[in-house]
DNA sequence: AACCTGCTCAACCGCACGCTG
DNA sequence: GCAGCGTGCGGTTGAGCAGGT
């Protein structure tokens, strides 16, 4: 019976937990010298006692040329607060609408400081009636961008079932104009996930209002604004009251 | 001063997925 | 189709710290 022969690495003791100056000046000086095609041999060859993912992961996180070190502002939370209630907890794509942030910066973010404020928003919302024009919902969307979209999410651990509402319930301002406005104020010139260019009634959209999947189905298919495309015919032809709009359900 | 509690955040762990042979 | 491997992601842990009692 033939029997493959594992190739054996040589077994140095392997640290673990927090990283030294040294070891840090290590793994910069080896990737930004080397780059780092395979995170495996990353620390062989940098001389660190350390396995591949570690290494990934502070590079990743903390010497990544472009990290933002400062605290997360105002307009950075909105944009985790938005993309949240859109893609629940998938940070590493919320990331990429933050230059400079990683996704366990997010993350952290989120456990500490936004969760509970967005738990408490919820329960305050449907405690609450409110009436609002059209424009001051855009204004709204902006400041608090949780009671503009919600869009059910795949997974287990999605915001709207933390809050067990929102069920299948695509909640959308009051029309095209509205949709228009978010996104067009949303996404700006600089954006790369946005394109001016496009009617978004054109043609060269799909004219189905349907939204298939999340963002992230679209941003694997490469286009990113058909998924907000969607949102917006839905919201066109949507009759919901403002009401629904802002408690996610009928 | 000592202890407790809650918070922050760096890092680890386990799983899923994609690629390759 | 399958196994092995590398990578990426999301959940979780735990050390350190600050504030309260």
């Amino acid at each position: 019976m033939l029997k493959t022969i594992a190739v054996e690495r040589p077994k140095q003791r392997q640290r673990k937990g927090f990283w030294s100056p040294e070891e840090d000046e290590k793994l910069r000086s080896f990737i930004l010298s080397h780059g780092h095609s395979c995170w495996t041999t990353v620390p062989i060859k940098a001389g660190l006692q350390r396995n591949g993912k570690s290494c990934r992961l502070r590079w990743i996180n903390y010497l990544r040329p472009g990290l933002k070190r400062d605290m997360i502002n105002a307009e950075e939370e909105e944009i985790i607060l938005t993309f949240h209630s859109s893609l629940g907890n998938k940070w590493s794509r919320i990331a990429k609408f933050l230059p400079g942030r990683t996704d366990n910066e997010i993350k952290n973010y989120w456990h500490s400081h936004l969760k509970k404020k967005w738990l408490k928003s919820q329960k305050l919302q449907h405690a609450t009636s409110i009436s609002t024009s059209s424009e001051s919902l855009v204004a709204c969307g902006r400041r608090n961008p949780q009671t503009l979209i919600s869009l059910p999410e795949k997974t287990s651990s999605s915001p709207s079932q933390e809050s067990n509402d929102n069920n299948n319930n695509y909640s959308c301002s009051s029309g095209p104009e509205i949709a228009r406005l978010f996104f067009s104020e949303w996404f700006t010139s600089s954006d790369p996930y946005f394109d001016h260019s496009s009617n978004l009634t054109d043609s060269n959209h799909i004219q189905t209002p349907n939204i298939q999947g999340p963002v992230s189905d679209y941003e694997e298919s490469g286009d990113v604004n058909q998924f907000y495309y969607n949102e917006m015919v839905m919201m066109s032809n949507s009759n919901w009251t403002l009401n629904d709009v802002v408690f996610g359900s009928k």
